[in-house]
DNA sequence: GACAAAATATACCGATCGGTATAGACTCTC
DNA sequence: GAGAGTCTATACCGATCGGTATATTTTGTC
């Protein structure tokens, strides 16, 4: 009974499965089975609908990452936690991970593109963090943060774009697997 | 004055920028200095445009990359051609990189990624095609060449990502780099 | 220069787009 | 139970969407 929660579910789902620009309000407020002005009650626009969305949804996921990136002198623990939130994530909320992962990639002048790099610049700040910690302890890794961030999250987005496509369980064994190759490589 | 091309530079362009549903027809011919019909002379449809399109790119792209992932018995040597090769053709045709990534992480159901997936799928067969060759080398990547593969991408795509944001020039140095770290870890 | 074919323009199609003016219904407070 | 504020529906707006019927211009061939 909750009108706006539910248009944001649905809109999610959507845009999840087809993208912002191909979902039109119309096809929105019919799946939830209400009216263009009920939407146009709780969010001021489109764009506003995706906003909130965003907040409630990125602000989840952001919870559950920033906790496991808290690095306290072990690198490989800290990494495997993040990797762990992430495929937790990923497993929970896989729609909204999807959608994350399809804005995050979208044109840099797109809507879709301008509405998540707030959080995108966020996630970044956060593996970054923990590089430019660890490189207090690791001397070698210093100057690198932004590659390595830039890169983990590469991998981690792979393997969960695997998952995604059934083709990978993100079990604990793919979480160490991910973690000792990004930091001992393929051979080792 | 050849109008079918300009029609596929214009396309591309927009698309790349803005992406493919957020671009009208309208406006490519409007770029162009033509009119609908023109572009429906050439193209059956938008989407036929975009096929056009990716036949005359991605067919440039993995014209490009298949002979650098030929694998002769050194696997760095081909990992590192594969990345020079990604990186040359990120430099050269940075506008269609971001198109063909954008669409590959575009939403399963939408056109754009229905599109993409032929050209994408055939990428992810020559580097796993690579990792498999190796295998045979090095028994311990046996059953891997999946992961790999993804991952491997992954990284090489973040690389790109930070070009393409101006953050990171793809130089020699970090062709090197990112294979190494790939092979021997963060931390070698 | 006649003729066919390719290329382009004018003007239009129905459908959908995001968004809203207006009014009725519901809920809460006093 | 009167009034205020929230919520929702009917019905509509101008603009744009992808696409086309028709006609005209250009081009190449003989």
């Amino acid at each position: 009974m909750d009108n706006q929660q539910e248009l944001l579910d649905q809109a999610l789902a959507l845009f999840s499965q087809r993208g912002y620009d191909a979902v039109g309000v119309r096809e929105i407020v019919e799946a939830v089975g209400v009216t263009k002005p009920t939407l146009y009650h709780y969010f001021d626009s489109k764009r506003g609908l995706l906003d909130t969305l965003l907040q409630r949804e990125a602000g989840e996921m952001l919870a559950q990452i920033l906790p496991a990136a808290a690095y306290h002198g072990d690198l490989v623990l800290t990494l495997e936690n993040i990797v762990r939130a992430y495929f937790e994530f990923a497993k929970t909320s896989s729609v909204f991970y999807r959608l994350q992962l399809t804005m995050y990639f979208s044109p840099p002048e797109s809507e879709s593109n301008q509405a998540i790099r707030p959080f995108s610049h966020q996630q970044q700040e956060i593996l970054e963090g923990v590089f430019i910690q660890a490189a207090e302890d690791h001397g070698n890794l210093r100057g690198r943060h932004r590659r390595y961030a830039a890169g983990f999250l590469g991998v981690i987005n792979a393997m969960v774009g695997l998952f995604l496509n059934h083709e990978l369980e993100l079990t604990n064994e793919v979480v160490y697997l991910t973690v000792h190759q990004f930091m001992h490589g393929i051979f080792s």
